[in-house]
RNA sequence: GGGAGCUUAGCUCAGCUGGUUCAGAGCACCUGCCUUACAAGCAGGGGGUCACUGGUUCGAAUCCAGUAGCUCCCA
C-alpha cells in the first residue's frame, strides 16, 4: 500500500466529513438501543464561530463520538436561537443602508426582511462546526422562530398566564436606550467605571441661606428629583426635619423626608430621591408616596417633564447640568468615583432603569424544584462547585421580565379590549371567543381588539429548547421525546447558568415533570495566552477556521481540550494546536512504519514479541481503565492526556521499538497481525478526540468495506490485566533508561553491542521475563547472573539490585567514587528520617499497622541499598 | 457591600476519605543526536519551603483558624 510521507489534514477532513454525510452516520431516530443525546446550546443566528464554541462543541463531539461507538443511539441535535436584539438590530442597520425606516414599512413587512435576512446570512456557524468535525444530526436541524418551536412558546405563555404565573405590570427595567426595549436581570453587566461623584446644595425653601448638599453620580437626574433623604438617627441634619428644599434648576418644592436606607457615611449623608429612575429611589418612593417624575425619553434623550435640556442625549444633559449647576452656584464640588454601571450584554448601552409597563413570569414558586434537583444531585454539574453559585441565585431569584420592545420574535399572546381588559389565548381567534364570553361582549369583534405590540425574551424560546426541539410541548406523546428525553449532558458555560441552565431545568420540571439532563459540564472561558478574554476590539482571538487550515481540525480539538479541565478558562495558545498537530504527525508515522514492513510467514515469533505484545496488551487494558474512569468524571482533558501517553508513549515509545525488526528484515506474521489489531484499537480509543486521522489511518490498517467507519466501530472494552507484568516491566524500563544513560555518559555508541551482568541481592530469584527485550533495545549480547561483584566495570543499582558492564578501557574511579558517595549520603539521609520515624513509639503505636509496615520495608530496603553501595565503593578504592 | 472559590515547577494544571521515594503530568527549558517511521523527531537531564502564619496530629500539599493576593457571582 501507498501511504503519503505527510498526512495531508486539509484533504482527509474533507473526504471523511462527507463520507459520513453520505452514509447518514450521524443520523438518530428512535430504536430499541439505548438513546445518548446532547442538544445543542443554540448558538445565536447572527453568530460566527468563536474560540468558546470550539471548545464547547469538540466537548460535545468528543461525548457523543464515544457514545455512538459505545453503541448507543446517539443524537446530537443542532440548532440556532434567534436572538431578537441582535438579530433586529442587524436587519434594522440593513433597512437603513437601503433609505428605509423600519416604522414605515410596518410589522408584517419587516418580518418579511428579517426573515430574509435569516435565510441568507443566518447559521453560518452551523456549517463552521461541519469543518470541526461535528457529528450532529443535520436533518434535525433546529431554529426557535420555526412553527414548531414558536407555537411552543406561545403555548406555554398562555398556560403560565392560565396558572396566574405570568402578570403585566408597570415595574421599574432595564431601559436599553439603543435597542429600544426592556430587558431582564441577566441581561445587565455592571462593569466598574471611572466616574465622578458631584456635591450639590439645595436651598431651603423658604429659608434665607439654609443649603442642604447631596451627593451624586447621576446630575441630569436631579431635574426629576422628587425629595431629599436622610436617615432618621441622623443628628447632623436634625433641624432639616419637616422642611422643603428648591430641586436647583427647575426650583421645584420637594420634602425633606426620613429613611434608613440612607447610608450616614456616604457622601454627605443626604440623598436626592429620583423615583422614577433609580431602583432604590423607586422603593423609597413607594414607602413616602412620592411623586415619580419620568425625565427620560425611550432613546434616552430627555423628554418634556424634564422641563429643560429637551431632546437632548442624557450625557451631554449631564454636562449641560453640571455647567449650569456651577453659574448658580449649586455645584459644591466634583470628586473623583469608581462605581459600577449596568450595561446591555446586547448593545453595550449604558443601561437606563425605567418605570415601564412589561410582561413579568414568577419564578419563585418554579425555582423550588429546580433548586432541588441539583442540590440532590438529580441533574449532576461538573464541577460540583457550581451548585454553590446555582444555589445562591435560586435562593435570591426574582421575577423575570419576558416583554421585549420589539418585532423579532414571538409575539405576545395578549390581545386589549375597548374596555381595558386584556385576554390571553393561542391565537386571535380563541382571544375573541375567551374576550366575549369573560367579559360579557357577545358583539364584540377581532377588529376591536388589539394584540400586544412586544415579543418575548429568546430566553422565553430557549428554554425549552430540550422539550421543543422534539416538538414535546405541543405533543407530549410523540415518540422522539419520549425517547431521547431527558437528554444525558449539557455542554455550556458558567456565564449562562441563570439565563438558561436554571431556566431549562425549570421548564423541564414543569413541562415534562423531568429534568431536561442528567448532567451538565460547565466549561471555562477561553482567553489568550496573558489570561485577557477574547474580544472583536482587542482583536486577540484566533480565527477558528484559520487555526483549523494550519493545523488540521484534529491538532485543534486536541489543543482545544489539552489544557482545560472542566470549569476552568483555558488561557489559549497555539503552541497547544501545535502539539495536536505533532500527536497527528505522531501517529501517522507509526502507521507508515508498520505498513512499512515487509511480512514473512517462514519466521517464528521471537520471545522478545511475544512478551512486548503481552505487556502492551496489558499496557493498554490499563489504560483503558484509567480512560473510562476520566470520562466519567467528565474530565475530559485528563482522558485525552491519557490516550495521548498510551499511544505516544507506551505504544511508539515502547512497543513498536520492542517488536521493530531489524533494519531490513521481515517480520513474522503473528506478531504484525497483533500489532495491526493492537493499533485499531488505539484508533478506536482516539477517534472521540480526533475522528478525522483516525479514520484515514482505520482504512489503512486494513481492507475495509465501502460503507465500513470507524465511527460506528465498537470501543475497546476495558479487559483484566496482569498487574505484576506491569510493575515488573516499570522496572526493566528503569534498567532501559539507566543502561541508555550509561552509553551516553560513557561515550558508548549504540552499535556497539555490550554485555550485562546482574546481580541480585536479598537471595531474589532473577527474573528473566523481559531479558529478551533489555537485550533487543540496549543492544546488549548476553545477559549474566552473577553471585560476585565484577571488576572493571560501570555499574548502577536499579532498587537493590546491581548491574554492570564491562568497559573495554578502564574505569574513571574518581568519577564512580564520587557518584556512589552522593547517592550513600542521600540513602543514609533518607535512611535516617525512616529511623526517627520508626523510633518514634507515638508513631509505632498509632499508625497503622500497614503504614508502619510500610516503614520497616523501606528501612530494610535502604540498609540493603547501603551495603552495596559500601561495598562497590570498597572495591572501587581498593 | 454580600457570597463562593482559588493560590503546588517558568506556564497550564493533577494530587480522592491526612501515611509508599509524594511532591506529580503536559508544555517550556538544558545537553547530546539529521540512529532510513517521525527534527512536527529520538535519547538523556535539571527544576518546587505545595501563598504566609499559627493550630490539630505520631505524621499535613491534604484538616482547622487567621493574614495576604487573585478570580467569579450577586446587589
Amino acid at each position: 500500500m501507498d501511504i503519503p510521507s505527510k498526512y495531508n489534514p486539509t484533504e482527509a477532513e474533507e473526504k471523511w466529513y462527507s463520507f459520513w454525510m453520505e452514509q447518514g452516520l450521524f443520523r438518530s431516530v428512535p430504536d430499541d438501543r439505548e438513546p445518548y443525546c446532547i442538544v445543542i446550546p443554540p448558538p445565536n443566528v447572527t453568530g460566527v464561530l468563536h474560540m468558546g464554541h470550539m471548545l464547547n462543541n469538540t466537548i460535545q463531539d468528543v461525548l457523543v463520538r464515544r457514545a455512538r461507538m459505545q453503541g448507543k443511539n446517539a443524537l446530537w441535535l443542532p440548532g440556532t436561537d434567534h436572538a431578537s436584539i441582535a438579530t433586529e438590530a442587524k436587519v434594522v442597520a440593513k433597512l437603513k443602508e437601503e433609505g428605509i425606516k423600519k416604522s414605515d414599512i410596518g410589522r408584517e413587512e419587516f418580518m418579511k426582511h428579517a426573515w430574509e435576512w435569516k435565510e441568507k446570512h443566518g447559521g453560518i456557524i452551523l456549517e463552521q462546526l461541519k469543518k470541526l468535525g461535528a457529528s450532529c444530526d443535520w436533518d434535525r436541524t433546529r431554529f426557535t422562530m420555526e412553527d414548531a418551536l414558536y407555537d411552543s412558546v406561545i403555548k406555554v405563555f398562555v398556560d403560565l398566564y392560565n396558572k396566574g404565573l405570568i402578570y403585566r405590570g408597570v415595574r421599574m427595567v432595564n431601559w436599553d436606550p439603543k435597542a429600544l426595549t426592556a430587558l431582564s436581570d441577566e441581561e445587565v453587566i455592571y462593569k466598574e467605571v471611572q466616574s465622578k461623584l458631584y456635591y450639590v446644595r439645595y436651598k431651603v425653601d423658604g429659608a434665607e441661606d439654609e443649603w442642604v448638599t447631596i451627593a451624586t453620580t447621576r446630575p441630569e437626574t436631579i431635574l426629576g428629583d422628587t425629595a431629599v433623604c436622610i436617615n432618621p438617627v441622623d443628628e447632623r441634619f436634625k433641624d432639616l426635619r419637616g422642611k422643603r428644599v428648591l430641586v436647583p434648576l427647575v426650583n421645584r418644592s420637594v420634602p425633606i423626608i426620613e429613611d434608613d436606607y440612607v447610608d450616614m457615611e456616604f457622601g454627605t449623608g443626604c440623598l436626592k430621591i429620583t423615583p422614577a429612575h433609580d431602583i432604590n429611589d423607586y422603593e423609597i418612593g413607594i414607602r413616602h408616596n412620592l411623586e415619580s417624575i419620568d425625565i427620560f425619553n425611550d432613546n434616552g434623550t430627555l423628554s418634556e417633564k424634564a422641563e429643560l435640556y429637551i431632546g437632548v442625549d442624557r450625557f451631554e444633559a449631564r454636562d449641560k447640568v453640571v455647567k449650569d449647576l456651577e453659574a448658580y452656584s449649586n455645584l459644591v464640588k466634583i470628586e473623583d468615583y469608581v462605581n459600577k454601571v449596568g450595561y446591555s450584554q446586547r448593545t453595550d448601552e449604558v443601561i437606563e432603569p425605567k418605570l415601564s409597563m412589561q410582561w413579568f413570569m414568577k419564578m419563585k414558586e418554579m425555582a423550588k424544584p429546580a433548586l432541588d434537583a441539583v442540590m440532590n444531585d438529580t441533574v449532576k454539574f461538573h464541577p460540583a462547585k457550581f451548585k454553590n453559585t446555582y444555589q445562591h441565585w435560586m435562593e435570591n431569584v426574582r421575577d423575570w421580565c419576558i416583554s421585549r420592545q420589539l418585532w423579532w420574535g414571538q409575539r405576545i399572546p395578549a390581545w386589549y379590549l375597548p374596555n381595558g381588559e386584556h385576554v390571553v389565548a393561542e391565537t386571535e381567534e380563541a382571544a375573541l371567543e375567551l374576550a366575549r364570553k369573560k367579559f360579557d361582549l357577545p358583539d364584540l369583534k377581532i377588529e376591536d381588539m388589539k394584540q400586544d405590540e412586544d415579543v418575548l425574551d429568546t430566553w422565553f424560546s430557549s428554554w425549552l429548547w430540550p422539550i421543543s426541539v422534539f416538538d414535546g410541548i405541543r405533543y407530549s406523546d410523540n415518540d422522539d421525546i419520549k425517547y431521547y428525553y431527558p437528554t444525558n449532558d449539557l455542554i455550556t458555560a458558567p456565564d449562562i447558568l441563570f439565563f438558561w441552565v436554571a431556566r431549562m431545568i425549570m421548564a423541564g420540571l414543569e413541562y415534562r415533570n423531568d429534568i431536561p439532563f442528567k448532567n451538565v459540564y460547565l466549561t471555562g472561558m477561553v482567553r489568550d495566552k496573558l489570561g485577557r478574554k477574547m474580544s472583536k476590539s482587542l482583536g486577540n482571538s484566533p480565527d477558528p477556521i484559520e487555526l483549523i487550515e494550519k493545523y488540521g481540525a484534529d491538532g485543534v480539538r486536541v489543543g482545544m481540550l489539552l489544557t482545560s479541565p472542566a470549569g476552568n478558562d483555558l488561557p489559549f495558545d497555539e503552541v497547544l494546536c501545535e502539539q495536536g498537530r505533532n500527536f497527528s504527525n505522531k501517529i501517522w508515522n507509526a502507521l507508515r512504519l508498520v505498513k512499512g514492513w515487509e511480512v514473512d510467514d517462514e519466521i517464528e515469533q521471537p520471545s522478545y514479541a511475544v512478551i512486548s505484545v503481552k505487556w502492551f496488551e496489558s499496557q493498554m487494558n490499563a489504560s483503558i481503565e484509567v480512560i473510562n474512569d476520566q470520562y466519567d468524571k467528565y474530565r475530559i482533558s485528563d482522558a485525552l492526556m491519557a490516550v495521548y501517553k498510551l499511544v505516544w508513549d507506551d505504544f511508539c515509545s515502547w512497543y513498536l521499538e520492542m517488536i521493530k525488526p531489524a533494519y531490513k528484515k521481515p517480520i513474522d506474521r503473528k506478531t504484525f497481525e497483533t500489532t495491526i489489531g493492537l493499533f485499531e484499537n488505539l484508533m478506536k480509543l482516539v477517534h472521540p478526540f480526533i475522528p478525522f486521522i483516525s479514520e484515514e489511518i482505520w482504512h489503512h490498517l486494513n481492507v475495509r468495506g465501502e460503507k465500513e467507519s470507524i465511527m460506528v466501530a465498537d470501543l475497546p472494552q476495558p479487559k483484566s490485566y496482569n498487574a505484576s507484568l506491569l510493575e515488573r516491566f516499570a522496572k526493566e524500563e528503569e534498567v532501559v533508561v539507566a543502561i541508555r544513560k550509561l552509553r551516553a555518559d560513557k561515550n558508548i555508541p549504540n552499535k556497539q553491542a555490550i554485555d550485562l551482568f546482574i546481580r541480585k541481592n536479598n537471595d531474589e530469584k532473577p527474573d528473566r521475563t523481559f531479558d529478551s527485550v533489555i537485550m533487543k533495545l540496549c543492544n546488549v549480547c548476553e545477559i549474566s547472573y552473577v553471585k560476585e561483584k565484577v571488576p572493571n566495570a560501570a555499574s548502577f543499582i536499579v532498587r537493590s539490585t546491581e548491574f554492570y558492564v564491562p568497559l573495554g578501557e578502564s574505569l574513571d574511579i574518581e568519577v564512580e567514587v564520587a557518584k556512589l558517595e552522593e547517592e550513600l549520603k542521600y540513602t543514609k539521609g533518607f535512611l535516617a528520617s525512616v529511623g526517627k520515624k520508626l523510633s518514634n513509639e507515638r508513631f509505632v503505636n498509632n499508625a497503622p499497622e500497614a503504614v508502619v509496615e510500610k516503614e520497616r520495608k523501606k528501612k530494610s530496603d535502604a540498609e540493603s541499598r547501603i551495603k552495596v553501595i559500601e561495598e562497590q565503593l570498597a572495591a572501587l578504592k581498593s
